[in-house]
DNA sequence: ACCTATTAATAAAA
DNA sequence: TTTTTATTAATAGGT
């Protein structure tokens, strides 16, 4: 419903998530209000923000509608009330960690392809869709990866090519006293291993009496055939 | 956002509110959710129909989000009368949990292909062959279930070609009557909607004079041309 | 349940 | 953040 369609995915921008997130609140406890008018219905919305931050809606009282769903779902022994016994705040905090615990490990299972036994056609046609979704990723991640290495590989060779028509514009002079062999050596002084323009170098030293391995300045001195 | 506005009062009409509430009550979960996984926000939704029926959404555990909300609103009394040392087992369990589904949270992520930013292409291809193995498992599962439909589906069929042909057997007498009309009609008794079989019925019982439509026991009675 | 004309929500931009 | 606006999504009333 806008100028896009947006993937439910997470969304990374955290600007435009903050964005979204107020947009969608809002929009969201208006419909949970609209839905407690139109139908008569009790409703309790309570949002914890990315960063903490509280944001609740009932159409009644927020305590009055968790005690019922309390009741409701047979969470017996287990108080959410302003009593002061904060001990069982504490105890319910564990096992509410163990039960997000199980539920991640569960889903990781199924995943996994595992404990798929009782799972109609429906479910586990989902369960591809999510393998398959996550598979694409995965894949376009690895592609957008190559993708990536091979154009900085790329931009170095580039760089590399241009060094070197630097270097072949040093020394006019080579190209003259012996434009055989530099002019067949040229790709070759390239390569990484060394071993071509090595031995190009030990060509042009030979008969030289001067060397500077350094590298700080190039200088070349060539004998005459 | 329909044929017409509605203006957001109660609606009187009792269908009409029951078909409202089963429509706005999916749509209000799906937004409930969307802003949980767009967002990485921590929601809880409870409803309660007015006939009393619960319905519920919770992003990550229900318990979790109730007790986060409790201790939110209501940080007044803080008095923990614990030995420290059973403090520091609770918070040890406590922070191991944490981890624990930390890391599940995690895998399941980048079994969805999210947080795959870090990973290196050998990462990637363990990802990928995970999500295979995974997808292939929900496969098999759903190819073996389709298999069992179906034998059962051909077993049924079996069982039924059967019976007809028992039909047949016990109307002999119609083979030699009326060869052409119920050699060319055998398939069509099958037929669900009964029409094809019915014009036969009808064209065989014509000059007939007996009829017993109670279907207890088969009885044709035919007229020699 | 499904259809579709219409309204409402909202994504991106400002 | 809030507004604007182009577009998509939700849904009211009907079938």
């Amino acid at each position: 419903m806008a100028r896009e369609r947006r993937e439910i995915r997470r969304i990374e921008n955290a600007a435009a998530r903050q964005v979204t997130y107020s947009k969608r609140r809002r929009g969201l406890f208006k419909k949970a209000e609209e839905l407690a008018v139109l139908c008569d219905a009790d409703v309790a919305l309570v949002v914890f923000s990315a960063t903490g931050k509280l944001s609740q809606f009932a159409s009644t009282s927020m305590n009055h509608i968790i005690d019922k769903y309390s009741t409701h779902s047979k969470n017996l022994g287990k108080s959410h009330q302003q009593s002061p016994i904060d001990l069982n705040i504490e105890q319910s905090k564990y096992t509410g960690l163990n039960e997000q615990l199980a539920e991640a490990t569960h889903g990781l299972r199924q995943m996994r392809g595992e404990n798929l036994e009782g799972l109609s056609v429906e479910e586990l046609h989902q369960m591809e869709r999510k393998l398959e979704a996550g598979l694409h990723r995965v894949l376009s991640t690895k592609d957008q990866l190559f993708t990536q290495q091979i154009s900085e590989l790329q931009q170095k060779g580039t760089q590399l090519e241009d060094e070197n028509r630097r270097l072949k514009e040093q020394m006019p002079q080579v190209l003259t006293a012996g434009t055989m062999v530099v002019g067949a050596g040229a790709e070759n002084i390239l390569t990484e291993d060394g071993q071509s323009s090595e031995s190009v170098m030990t060509a042009l030293h030979s008969g030289s009496s001067l060397d500077n391995d350094d590298g700080s300045d190039i200088c070349l001195k060539l004998s005459l055939p």
